[in-house]
DNA sequence: TATTGTAGGTAACAAATGTTACTCATTTCT
DNA sequence: AGAAATGAGTAACATTTGTTACCTACAATA
């Protein structure tokens, strides 16, 4: 198995020989849903290339984005999912293409015990999560829509590296939890402010913005 | 040490003895701050008596209540503080009087590969702080302030026990980041339903509430 | 007792967000 | 080509939440 991308994690040798045996790698394309709602675990996924978005769905059907995952990343939801065999209360969907390194439950109790590297990795990653919520929770908390969806913009860009972001003012509604009118005349705004140009499925970041 | 609370935690009998050389007693009361914000953290606690709320602020100095800690629970946030030497991002305080059992963050690389049950414990704990946190995010992103109020005083009755709360309403207000006069307002809302009755300082439950 | 501070009630208004309804343009499908 | 689906613009309006301002009641205390 390729793991050039998880070597550079610095795992213990012997560590990176057991993941190269008991892992399996898979590939995913945009859109597909790795994980979802309700759903039991039995791996937990090292993600090697490409995002994946982490949603957090209501009762009445309206998501929530809570993060991203990319490169080296794991999901610490699937880590408690797997240790105390819940269901998952979010859903992992690819953006662009997605490659990933699953390693079954079966292994994690044994390996923790036996490598510090893993274990740093799994809290470091819990921790990391941890975080993101908090800074989502801040975002929704204390942030007017128009700053969130500023920031929305702002981590796209950076995620793809590019200005120009290919997405429907439907999606940023799903995921902003909010509706396409509200996304339309802020992006409106924006534009109007000579921060972005609007085209259909695409949005222009300009340099005053970025 | 009285450890009586803590030995329901399952910990081995070496686990348990550690914990009484080095862990410490300390004892708060009502109002007092028991972690803040920036601060570098040396220890990790571990509740043994009383209730601690777990505050976020935004730069603009409105708080948010993210969750409660209460007995054998311990803190993720103060964890990962430890392990990698950050800042706290949250602010814990006393919600009266409060007992927990201090352990030195030296310990805690040694113990996670020695007991099984201290790993099985932090594991648990950052589970369950990772759902708090996502319960929180689902009830800023999804609900309206009212059904935000009727769970913030269903939890704090769960909490104290009891159908009289003591709390003014700018209290809510601070925990809940918005206003006094919305809280008075919703409040006001749920007495002429005839869920609540208003008193100073105090908050009734009425069976219709419940 | 007079004074001060705190808790709470309430009205009036402002701002932010959500909803409905309709339009047009572009793409996709048949 | 024609029909259907999708993406987006926009107005008008409703609801929710935030803000300001002022009032009353109670409690603490000098």
């Amino acid at each position: 198995m390729n793991n050039s991308i998880v070597s550079n994690l610095n795992f213990e040798p012997d560590l990176l020989k057991e993941i190269d045996e008991v892992g399996e790698l898979k590939n995913y394309k945009d859109g597909d849903v790795i994980m979802d709602y309700g759903k039991y675990l039995k791996i937990i996924p090292i993600v090697t290339k490409g995002t994946i978005k982490i949603l957090k769905m209501d009762e009445n059907g309206r998501e929530l984005l809570l993060y991203y995952l990319s490169s080296n990343d794991t999901c610490s939801m699937a880590y408690s999912c797997c240790m105390e065999a819940k269901k998952s209360e979010i859903r992992a969907v690819a953006e662009g293409d997605v490659e990933l390194i699953t390693i079954p439950n079966t292994k994690l109790d044994s390996w923790h015990s036996k490598y510090p590297s893993w274990r740093n990795y799994i809290m470091r990653s819990f921790n990391e999560r941890f975080l993101e919520l908090l800074k989502s929770i801040e975002s929704i908390a204390f942030h007017k829509l128009d700053d969130r969806l500023v920031s929305y913009l702002k981590e796209k860009h950076r995620l793809l590296g590019s200005n120009v972001i290919k997405v429907s003012h439907y999606q940023i509604a799903d995921e902003m939890a909010t509706s396409r009118v509200v996304i339309s005349r802020l992006l409106k705004q924006l534009e109007n402010d000579g921060k972005i140009l609007l085209y259909r499925n695409e949005i222009k970041l300009l340099t005053s913005f970025i």
